[in-house]
DNA sequence: GTAACTGCAAAATATTTGCATCCTT
DNA sequence: AAGGATGCAAATATTTTGCAGTTAC
């Protein structure tokens, strides 16, 4: 039986393997973003500290997973949803961090709004970063 | 004579020392959001890495810069312009990244728009992340 | 003079790289 | 079998902490 990660990895040239299969699954089980040390804990240490690294980092070149950008500048990384390709990332994001309980979660049914910037500044991407209380707390 | 970085300091219960007038400086004379690196070279290496790190925490806290989110994970400091008071920063901020030089702009100014979130979030702060090409470029 | 700030050394963390071995295709 | 992925060791880079000496007030 071929499995949901597994399409994704193959989909995306990646040769299926057991360290891809578990982290990919972390994401797809998990609304939430992740940081890496999220993923060892997850994962019971099973995994090299710098598999992990390699893999999220071929997971974001591959347009799978995302960076969020954090105001503690802290690592998160959370699933692509839509059209995401190798090399650029199709970013309209909003992302909403829970002062709370602290999960972050990738909201990207959210339509982001326009902003008038001063003149002089072309807009291209544009990331929105929200906190507060979510839905869980 | 009292220059603008004294009085930031005195009214912020800051003793005026070097470093701090230096590092804050930068800040005051640059519309652009600098990183520890910036920061380092821009001082001719003058001050120890160390003495930076806490300069940069003791204004955070004090509510005269702030963080900025960035996707790449970066860590970027900018003045804030406002009333941005001890431990809470009042930060409905617009950050635009400039794709061609790089820079950060701080838009203060810029009124960030509403978002419609799923039920049960509660917006409480916001963080917009622009990027593109800026005035300059 | 005293409390606060700085610089140096060193510890603790985080990230990257090289290489030999193992696994996927 | 061949190329790519992993694990280990080690090199770098980043940030934090402790402490003694110095400076601001």
């Amino acid at each position: 039986m071929t499995t949901t990660t597994d399409n994704i990895l193959k989909r995306n040239q990646l040769s299926v393997t057991d360290s891809r299969k578990k982290i990919l699954e972390l994401f797809t089980a998990n609304d939430g973003a992740l940081a890496h040390s999220d993923i060892e804990k997850k994962t019971g240490e099973k995994f090299d500290r710098v598999t992990i690294y390699r893999t999220l980092q071929t997971f974001v070149e591959k347009g799978i997973i995302h960076t969020i950008p954090t105001v503690d500048n802290s690592v998160l990384y959370a699933l692509c949803k839509m059209d995401c390709t190798e090399g650029h990332h199709h970013d309209n994001h909003v992302h909403f961090v829970c002062d709370n309980c602290n999960v972050t979660y990738c909201l990207d049914d959210v339509v982001t709004p326009k902003v008038n910037l001063p003149d002089g500044f072309k807009p291209k991407v544009m990331d929105v970063v929200v906190s507060g209380i979510c839905k869980n707390c």
